[in-house]
DNA sequence: TACAATTTAATTGAGTAAAATTAAATTGGA
DNA sequence: TCCAATTTAATTTTACTCAATTAAATTGTA
């Protein structure tokens, strides 16, 4: 709590902040190509792996709410990408499906991973090191006592 | 590019967008008894240090543009923390100066490092680790060929 | 069985962010 | 000196993001 605690160049959370912005940034170029924003690629990538899925885990597995994904699932809707529907078991529950087009769309994106890898250019000790940090560190601030 | 590499597990980016946004998300109680969002923050960081900064600066310090950067500052200075003002030298410069009540808001921030870095719960080893990677990662991804 | 508490999505409002465009001022070269 | 190129902020458009609120459905308990 000295005089330099408040020094822009002493925080963690800056570099943290800034890294994602210009990551997310550096994906657009690659994902303009497929049509989709990034919050949009991460949701496929979800879909990709699970075809069907509730919006409410959507959100736990992405750390969004429902104000993000309502209006952005409407938007995959309407490109064709998924459907939504009310679970008949519980008409509470939107269940998110992907569809043939949806499917379609990963072969297109299969480069995607490897093209930002080399954008990063970051060595893969560095990579798992981060990695690994950055988990514990999600786990961790939502662990609060 | 194998089946895996488009698993959101197996993405990097994807955690350091998270965590950032958690990160900031767990900024926002504290900031928010300063009055301050999180972007006003870190602009207000670097006004603790500089005092007087073009906006051009402040921009390429933040990773921010002008679309970000020129209604969040008009904002600030509604709030009474800086002044703006055109260069006289250069006419195209905006020039970003802190106000006694910006400089007295300090006091009151000096706590939010401290209270932050117990709820991120990170070993110092790791915030070390963590700095350098990011800020590698940083200057590596705006060093593109 | 009633009905209060809980769960879930959707909506609303405020605040970023980035890209593209516009407009004004300055600079540099013919 | 003239004027084209450059620099800089501001504006516009699109797209998140979160907190708070609302509304509907479900659950649990007296």
């Amino acid at each position: 709590m000295n005089d330099n605690s408040l020094l822009l160049s002493n925080q963690l959370c800056f570099p943290l902040y800034a890294c994602a912005k210009e990551v997310v940034r550096h994906y657009r170029p690659f994902l303009e190509k497929i049509g989709l924003t990034y919050t949009q690629y991460i949701t496929m990538m979800l879909m990709w792996e699970h075809h069907e899925i509730q919006l409410k885990e959507l959100g736990k597995l992405l750390y969004l709410d429902s104000g993000t994904l309502s209006p952005l699932l409407k938007k995959m809707e309407e490109k064709g990408l998924v459907t939504r529907e009310r679970s008949k078991d519980d008409e509470r529950d939107m269940i998110v499906t992907i569809t043939e087009k949806g499917m379609a769309m990963k072969a297109d994106a299969l480069c995607i991973p490897h093209d930002m890898g080399k954008c990063m250019n970051i060595s893969p000790e560095d990579a798992q090191t981060l990695y690994r940090i950055l988990y514990t560190l999600l786990y961790n601030i939502n662990s609060q006592v």
